[in-house]
DNA sequence: CGACGTAGAAACAGAACGTTCTGTTTCTTG
DNA sequence: CAAGAAACAGAACGTTCTGTTTCTACGTCG
């Protein structure tokens, strides 16, 4: 994986596939993998470090402390997330209502993967002092994002309250998420989508 | 409870108001609300003895472990939830479909509480390792007895498919204590209780 | 060429962790 | 009163934690 070796942009000619990535983004990638899967509280950041193949000094002259670290972790994957989500969404050619029933398909496509570990501001909400702002602060923020978009296409799709309906969705994704997390199950995406149809024929 | 202690029940006459509870009783209670608040690995023994008025060497003898009295802890705080839970559905008269219209109520008084840190199951789940089935398997256990009567309940109102709605209506209490747990937003209680209606009006 | 900045390796400090241990006190029971 | 159990108090175990420090090596660039 890293080597050890401090020549990591290969000088000569250029052999672009060989190179490995900046310190940075390996503590980053190292994090993103071991936090999801292990906790954040769980994990130290001499997992981390060795992980990504660094020094420990690399991580506090990067990120100044965990918590920094933390908080550029999941500001990475959250618009990773988002990104990838919003894109399965948006995808080629569909009326509003046929965006949004590609929700279900695209949280299969997510509970299916290896790597699915739930959605990280959840799980770190859920593990740090719940008085704590700052964390649900960035919760916020990301879901905000996500439910905006859901609510623009709700609006699109002339349903009468896109506000509550893209809430509504929200619950069910968010519910989706955890069961999903919890069981194993992929199905929880077939549930979910089967909820999301089910909000739009009633128009709520 | 459990009793198990001799003394504790008071000897002589009787003054029932100055009793204190037995230290077990006690342990259970200050790691119940620490556990919840400030999540289950930021919190150490410590605190809960020192939180609880009794000795390192009692939690040891009556747990064996940490993770003991966490086992504890989510078994009798599961048990609870669930006995309040159903029976504020299983009020007096109603329709079955009545009675699953009261999830959105029941949800709100629970978000509404100051004790309301989310569901620690879910939470438990999200901050341990996502490979180890022990935790997973706690809250499955929990949340099965749940949608068992989730689904008893469709099927009585005649949905067509009670088991189906019965997830999807676990996808919205879930999704509904994250978003409540996330946003301190007792209102998260209102839009499950509409895609509750949704669910019913749609007979998914 | 020499200075500078980045990164690695390794040790360190101080605190907190779960757990075990040694005693002491309190209460019940014979 | 004597014996035993249960709880308390607190020190100490070894480990792990976050964060710091020191030192070395390399690549870049003036």
């Amino acid at each position: 994986m890293n080597l050890s070796m401090p020549a990591e942009t290969d000088r000569s000619l250029g052999e672009p596939e060989e190179t490995v990535a900046a310190p940075r983004d390996r503590l980053l990638d190292a994090a993103t993998r071991l936090f999801c899967r292990f906790g954040i509280n769980s994990v130290g950041v001499d997992a981390i470090v060795e992980a990504a193949g660094t020094a420990k000094t690399t991580l506090y002259n990067s990120f100044g402390s965990k918590d920094g670290l933390v908080e550029a972790v999941l500001e990475r994957e959250g618009r990773a997330w988002r990104t990838w989500f919003l894109a399965e969404l948006d995808g080629p050619g569909g009326t509003a209502q046929e965006r949004l029933g590609r929700i279900g398909p695209a949280l299969k496509q997510w509970f299916g993967r290896e790597d699915f570990f739930g959605c990280p501001f959840i799980n770190a909400v859920g593990e740090f002092d719940k008085s704590d702002d700052r964390m649900r602060a960035r919760a916020i923020a990301h879901k905000k994002i996500v439910l905006e978009r859901l609510a623009a296409l709700c609006a699109e799709a002339q349903f009468p309250e896109p506000v509550q309906t893209a809430h509504a969705l929200g619950l069910v994704i968010d519910g989706a998420i955890v069961a999903a997390l919890v069981t194993r199950d992929v199905s929880a995406a077939d549930i979910a989508g089967r909820a999301c149809q089910a909000l739009f024929s009633a128009r709520v």
